[in-house]
DNA sequence: CTAAGTGCAAAATGTTTGCATACTT
DNA sequence: AAGTATGCAAACATTTTGCACTTAG
């Protein structure tokens, strides 16, 4: 089983009081350590959390690090996502298009694609503007 | 201006020869080693050919590796992809319901998304039996 | 008490770079 | 000839690991 570690859950809050940011494994590593919480432990529990879906792993355009994001995906299930390629948010949106594109594209390619797991990557608003 | 290498031609229809299937850097640089082609080489024209948008850069799962496929993009600016997230394949799809589903979104979110760079991902016929 | 998690430092992984040399145009 | 690209080895950045120690349940 899982413990609940004070390491584990400074983390996890950490994320989830910023749930419309994401930060790179070396910014959590960062702020952590003033918790005195060792990168190992940083590591570990991002991986963890991840794989009980209490948050997401996000990619950006050309950085080769790992970006997280606070989103429960079990609470996704239903609605598909939105991810800008330039800084790495995810959006969620319930939109009726979005569910049907979804399917007509799944019967139409025998691809399995579930909603809650699909995801249109994009600029969003706030970076079209920016260069 | 780009020369013509021999590195960067023998990268280069290494990919196109197989237009189906994706390689690691890892294997390309195996691969290309047989014709004495340098990492670094490789690391190179893997960069440029991206850039110049004959080749594509696509990610897989859990890997921290790059991964690429031939994919001419300037021929995709009409249709939607689907990328498997285990074995990394894109698949073109000419699908016009598809289109103008992301035409919807597009309008409804205020996200910026071409479609010939709209990717959704899933999990295709091939790896859907897979373990 | 015991399984699970931690911290540290060391190793591994994947990619990039500096530089002298060689090739393309 | 001038500008690019190459090969090598060394540097890098990020992530992972082994191990002795600590903690949660």
């Amino acid at each position: 089983m899982t413990y609940n570690t004070e390491q584990r859950s400074v983390l996890l809050s950490f994320l989830s009081t910023n749930p419309d940011k994401t930060f790179s494994a070396k910014e959590i590593v960062a702020a952590l350590a003033e918790s005195q919480i060792s990168k190992s432990a940083v590591y570990r529990n991002l991986a963890d959390l991840e794989s009980e879906n209490k948050i997401k792993k996000v990619s950006k355009n050309g950085s080769r690090e790992a970006f997280y994001q606070f989103v429960d995906i079990s609470e996704c299930k239903n609605h598909i996502h939105l991810s800008c390629t330039k800084c790495g948010m995810i959006f969620h949106m319930e939109d009726d298009a979005a569910r049907k594109l979804v399917h007509t594209m799944e019967e139409n390619s025998g691809f399995e694609i579930s909603v809650g797991e699909t995801t249109l990557y994009g600029v969003c608003k706030k970076c079209v503007g920016a260069k």
